[in-house]
DNA sequence: CCCAACCTAGACCGATCGGTCTAGAGGAAA
DNA sequence: TTTCCTCTAGACCGATCGGTCTAGGTTGGG
């Protein structure tokens, strides 16, 4: 059975990833889990805020432990962020264009004085970009290198996401993730492009 | 001077611009703009949501001149690009990472029964996307592709300003913004490897 | 001048916001 | 059994939400 706090987290999730933190209600939340009002004032003290913060870590280490499983089980790291992104792509549409990211409605409206929440987000913004780029570095890529393009690799999807969802329509998002795929795979080739062969010019895409 | 709608307006834009749709009460927004109340409801018979369309549109309707702005006034067509993309960060930074995307936050936010807001939204994005590509394509890139690359372009940059936003850190934003030009680079010279060679092919405007 | 039309001004409204507080159910330890 | 503590339950709170409504300027056309 869940307790009725696993209850509370999982449906703030969920309510993040569909209106961010302003846009949610203490007491719909509540409804949601099926849950009296007393039961969050005594597990969070914090209210809203600590319950939105044990929701955005809850959410964080789903996402992160999909990818890590993903790539656990798939031959080809690159094969496993395709896998992962199709599976994110999915839960958007399944949703009517609803289910975005879980942090970044919320980290668009917080403001500089809820600094636990603030920080809660950059902490998943980071393990996040940690995550992705430990799977770049496993398709043969240098770890700073990797770093590099795990933050980009996040970004471009984050702002993939946001926009199939207004748009309601994720032709567009599926643009994304090939074009970011082809410049992994690229980027891949460069890193090993023959193992036989010395001496080889590395060309970045990239120029800092 | 500026007339009270006017005020209203631009006020409304910022605060959109600095925490979304939700996160924005209407009395903040009369305050900000030493506006009362009747004002609100005598221009924008549909209260909150009328005023955030408008201000959506002013934003967009911004943003884009200032790129068409600076591709009239620069020699080339990717420095534009830069240059506003460089406006943008500083923006964000010169007001302590509050202010991000204009449309963004209340992106992420609005649900499928706000069906005006959401389509100023989806037509907002297409302006800039609109926009991001009309330059692209100056820069001597064929319409079609222009348009792909345009929405890569528009997406990794958001999700930039998201998490430099969350981050309160811009050199992030630098990495994105250089890695994304130095891909425009490289796909103009892939477009006209030798510049020399006379008889250019005008590539075509439009393109079914 | 008068009088609409337009705009300003803010009191006021019910609903909902997030949060507090008290009462008691349930169970484990004594 | 009694005691204590955790958790459930929801009535209740002031503040704020978005929105309505009436009254009072202000202005330009007749």
């Amino acid at each position: 059975m869940s307790s009725t706090r696993e209850r509370l987290v999982e449906a703030m999730a969920t309510s993040l990833a569909r209106k961010g933190f302003a846009g949610v209600g203490v007491s719909e939340v509540l409804e949601q889990a099926q849950t009296p009002k007393g039961v969050l004032y005594h597990h969070f003290t914090d209210g809203k805020t600590g319950l939105a913060i044990a929701a955005i870590r809850l959410s964080i280490e789903r996402i992160t432990g999909s990818l890590a499983r993903k790539r656990a089980s798939c031959e080809d790291p690159i094969e496993a962020l395709e896998l992962w992104l199709e599976g994110m792509r999915q839960r958007l549409e399944a949703s009517s264009f609803e289910y975005g990211c879980p942090l970044a409605a919320t980290a668009l409206e917080v403001h500089a004085e809820q600094t636990e929440l603030r920080a809660a987000l950059t902490e998943g913004f980071n393990a996040l970009q940690a995550e992705v780029a430990r799977t770049i570095e496993a398709a043969g890529i240098p770890a700073a290198r990797a770093r590099e393009l795990a933050a980009f690799f996040v970004s471009a999807y984050e702002g993939g996401l946001m926009q199939a969802r207004v748009a309601s329509d994720s032709t567009f998002l599926r643009g994304i993730c090939a074009t970011l795929l082809g410049l992994l795979r690229a980027e891949q080739r460069l890193q090993k492009p023959l193992p036989q062969r010395k001496n080889q010019t590395k060309r970045s895409v990239h120029n800092a």
